[in-house]
DNA sequence: GCAAAAGTGTTACGAATACACCCATGA
DNA sequence: TCATGGGTGTATTCGTAACACTTTTGC
């Protein structure tokens, strides 16, 4: 530990994002086809290498908008991958982030110019290095982070149905949820709006559009991270 | 995306062990003083360089058996530190790593040659760089891993009393808790053995010793970790 | 016999689950 | 008028929290 610095290997810094977006229907994910060498022509999570000069959320940051266009998306790290052979062609380490964008709102010129796709949950391809364990990691993380926050803002557009965040959820851990007791513990909440407008399109009686109440919303999304000692130790 | 790997930057990468301990009475982190420059003289999580040649947690491992002499102790990733600044001598990304020992094992020569201490959680003196960030971020994650998995065994000596558990719960989550609640719950997750034998260094009726049913206590580690959309959600 | 820590049960409250019918509307 | 999806309440179960006295034994 008296070594001067420079004696230390230095290793190439990943960043890799697993990017979820809901389409009201189906939790997805959007992958590129990897256009260069190794393992060209399979899909792949979006990803780009760190740079001296930033940080690593900056750069998780950047590498998303590259693919997105989207500024200022709800993006959370995960892990730092780092086995040895993880990368075949050299050394790198990887650090994954998890990002909920808004499926709506991505910019569709670049994600062509990547030759990018969403993907449902489901159909998820076989994908390069160790990218299936990147998203399994965030699927967990994903249904822990809605466990206790809500997480419909990032995901949903401004104004959506009951049955729609519904849906969401369902999709996120998916399974089904009792209609009644989904409702009756959202709007317990109180983070919810009634704009009095109703949605028409899924339903001839039609569903009221809610709004997430802003301020409510982030003090729901800072709480709720004490853990207590409680008999779901297991 | 299509540039060859070599014109990427290659940076520093560091690890930094977390490193706790129980005395039967308080939770205790494992701290050095850092013998060079810069900040030498200050208190520091153990670290060290990631090599070429190994995987992440093949490298925490080597730093915590450094120090300690331990191996195959508990070890798990917390995140990775990346801030531009955080380390003034050079850029430098660090993985941070959490280690649960017996505290009563560790090898106290190698201990004392790195000039290390152990320091109750609530007398943690001002620590280098963004060490105190991490020592934080273990501290909520080994109380939500003890929310939903037992964490005894990594802490305790082989045989304990449900006294020494419940003050490990409580040094934990730096709370009291009732003891008959404590006692009820951890006995119907039917992970302890009564040995019989009475422990009576510390009271004179004496408290029954327990060891933990290893088999069940590694399937209660194992499992719990599905989270479902609750209330919690707040 | 008394101080000190170990050990033991019951009640009350709140959250989670299960469950079935009416409503509004467009076709 | 009927098919479709939206909306509503109640009863039961289970986990959590609150709470006080008896037991053992070394001094």
């Amino acid at each position: 530990m008296t070594d001067a610095y420079e004696k230390h290997d230095r290793v190439l810094v990943a960043l890799d994002c697993i990017i979820f977006g809901f389409d009201r229907q189906d939790l997805k994910l959007l992958l590129i086809k990897r256009n260069f060498e190794p393992e060209m022509g399979k899909w792949s999570l979006m990803g780009g290498f760190l740079r001296k000069d930033e940080g690593l959320d900056d750069a998780a940051s950047r590498i998303l908008e590259d693919l997105t266009g989207l500024k200022n998306i709800y993006l959370e790290q995960l892990n730092a991958f780092g086995a040895v052979g993880r990368d075949p062609v050299d050394r790198t380490v990887s650090v994954a982030y998890y990002a909920l964008v808004d499926i709506h709102k991505h910019d569709k010129e670049l994600v062509k110019k990547y030759d990018a796709q969403w993907f449902s949950m489901d159909e998820i391809p076989e994908l390069i290095f160790d990218h299936t364990e990147m998203v399994q990691s965030a699927l967990k993380r994903l249904r822990y982070k809605a466990s206790y926050q809500p997480v419909g803002f990032e995901l949903l557009p401004v104004k959506f149905t009951l049955p729609e965040l519904q849906q969401l959820y369902e999709a996120i851990y998916d399974t089904t949820i009792d209609k009644r007791n989904f409702r009756r513990r959202i709007l317990s909440m109180d983070i919810l709006i009634n704009t009095g407008e109703k949605q028409k399109e899924h339903s001839k009686k039609g569903a009221y559009l809610y709004t997430f109440d802003e301020k409510k919303y982030l003090e729901g999304v800072n709480g709720g991270d004490n853990f207590k000692f409680k008999s779901s130790i297991s």
